[in-house]
DNA sequence: CATCAACTATACCTTTCAGGTATGGTTTCA
DNA sequence: TGAAACCATACCTGAAAGGTATAGTTGATG
């Protein structure tokens, strides 16, 4: 499969012929027709019906036809991206991040970031605490946002905070009627969302490992993949959930209960390549130390008071 | 550009050097060095720093890098869908949404057909109102969930609900300490924030329009690429805006006040190609149907009394 | 129902280009 | 400085993309 047969395909589902296909294409009908044939080979399902007029797409090739255009407009944004990079002498500073930090701070460093460096093009990249570690060796990510320690050597990490944790609760249940603070004691017999599912260890694990400290067992532990599907089950009022406090942002309508146990924490990491002294990372740090002293309303609500 | 090209370059940034690529690769070292110079040469970018040992990346590079393993794991994902789908003879929904109706019934109706219908494959595809007409067009899209009327004779269109706007404010303001709902003449002179900024026409029209016709003048228009951007900028404190009710809960962090106005409302309209009788969208209408007729409390909340 | 135009598949041929081997040039390290 | 490792260039081969010609299929029309 190569990105030229996307793109026949493509024209052939769009035109339904592929006589019309081949002349937008400008290449004639025969290879157009061998092309979509060895497609469906390799794929093993057939795309088109072809003992119609005009041709039909199956539902494969239906779902194929939406998927190749994505991709094609991906690659097309790719190609862009890096011509403006590499055109413009542009550095590129890649930041990965866990998605409940999206809240905690980091739409704020972007905005500072691009202020102080202009030059800059920033490419903000979700991805797993895990995965955060082979992507700055590999350089494909400058710095990484997130939440679990490792002991690679050649990865540094910084514990920039410990954000306290909240309990995400349906509306109009007895533990949301609570008005004060949790503990995890409190969450005995409930049953418990986690997130996310895979890789591990990950956030999940630092959770799971916190009730079992406690000896808190819940009446179930159900698995999924992000945070948004988690809160979204919590929303459905099947079941309950533990989540970073600044994360609380990202759904209005389940109730948030923080948690007092002095240990319901999760850190904020920042993690880069060990012995990395580029400029752009010592400007991450000042500005994160300037919004830090600034001790803004949403640092005091979610975190222990700041490390000096 | 073909995805051979993106393989052989992951390979090459993986390792930093060609030599090793080329024996995990399984060809030979020249083919290899040769497919990177035609890359670079059609992107008309250096990619590969090559005077130093290990070779290094570029910052064009380490993005492309990226980039490239992102397209190449969207291809794999493609391919095992496609298989899927033809594989199982499951029969493929395709379902167009735009995101402010993502909190509106949307996740609760995909549930229900999952339910309904266990043989189906539901893909879900974010995308604009004026998007939908296109994909429903080409046969990428089943059914589609947008705001926006329009006139294709092709496409028929149902409004489901008419859906209430509400005013989302940063907190501490003036107009989030009134307590009642608001009207759209005391928007007048406030920063307004609108979305999506394109295509056009689109919901952001809407909102304009709406405010024309009450001649309320906003002190200032900010046009953003969608509704996430723009409440992220509420929440900043940078302005106001407008959005249908249910998409409250995308985000706690502002305040949000309801519309008196009667015209202040937003249509929810289904769309499918004319003339489609297939069970699958009989099966959606019956689903919906019953939705709206349990009366739930989110619908009574957002909307005007159900039309029969 | 038969015919015909439009369209897709198959057969065979040509051209292009991916990949191979051999060799030259460059970098790094002892 | 020399040698090893590694990347680039040159030239060759064969695989595959694309071409023309023709056979087979579908659907509309009389």
């Amino acid at each position: 499969m190569d990105l030229r047969q996307l793109r026949y395909f493509a024209a052939v589902a769009r035109e339904r012929n592929f006589t019309r296909a081949a002349q937008i294409l400008n290449i004639a009908q025969p290879p157009l027709s061998r092309q979509i044939q060895l497609l469906e080979e390799e794929l093993g399902v057939a795309l088109i019906i072809r003992s119609s007029r005009p041709i039909r797409l199956t539902d494969a090739g239906r779902l194929f036809y939406e998927q190749a255009l994505q991709v094609l407009g991906r690659v097309d944004q790719m190609k862009d991206a890096t011509r403006r990079v590499g055109a413009n002498r542009n550095r590129l500073l890649s930041i990965g991040f866990v998605a409940s930090t999206l809240y905690g701070g980091l739409p704020l460093l972007v905005r500072k970031l691009r202020q102080n460096a202009p030059e800059l093009d920033i490419q903000l990249l979700e991805m797993l605490s895990i995965q955060q570690i082979p992507a700055l060796k590999e350089g494909r990510i400058d710095i990484g946002f997130g939440r679990l320690l490792h002991n690679d050597p050649n990865v540094t990490s910084t514990v920039l905070r410990e954000e306290r944790l909240v309990t995400a609760l349906p509306r109009d249940t007895a533990l949301a009627r609570e008005t004060g603070p949790l503990t995890l004691a409190d969450l005995t017999g409930q049953k418990l969302i986690v997130y996310p599912k895979e890789p591990r260890p990950s956030y999940a694990d630092q959770v799971l490992a916190l009730l079992q400290d406690r000896l808190v067992q819940p009446a179930e532990v159900l698995e999924v993949r992000e945070i948004q599907t988690a809160l979204g089950l919590v929303a459905a009022e099947s079941g309950i959930c533990i989540i970073p406090s600044s994360a609380r942002q990202m759904r209005s309508d389940v109730e948030y209960r923080l948690i007092g146990d002095p240990e319901a924490l999760s850190p904020v990491i920042l993690n880069h390549r060990a012995g990395d002294n580029s400029r752009y990372l010592g400007l991450v740090r000042k500005l994160i130390g300037d919004m830090y002293a600034e001790n803004p309303a949403w640092l005091e609500a979610n975190n222990l008071p700041r490390r000096p």
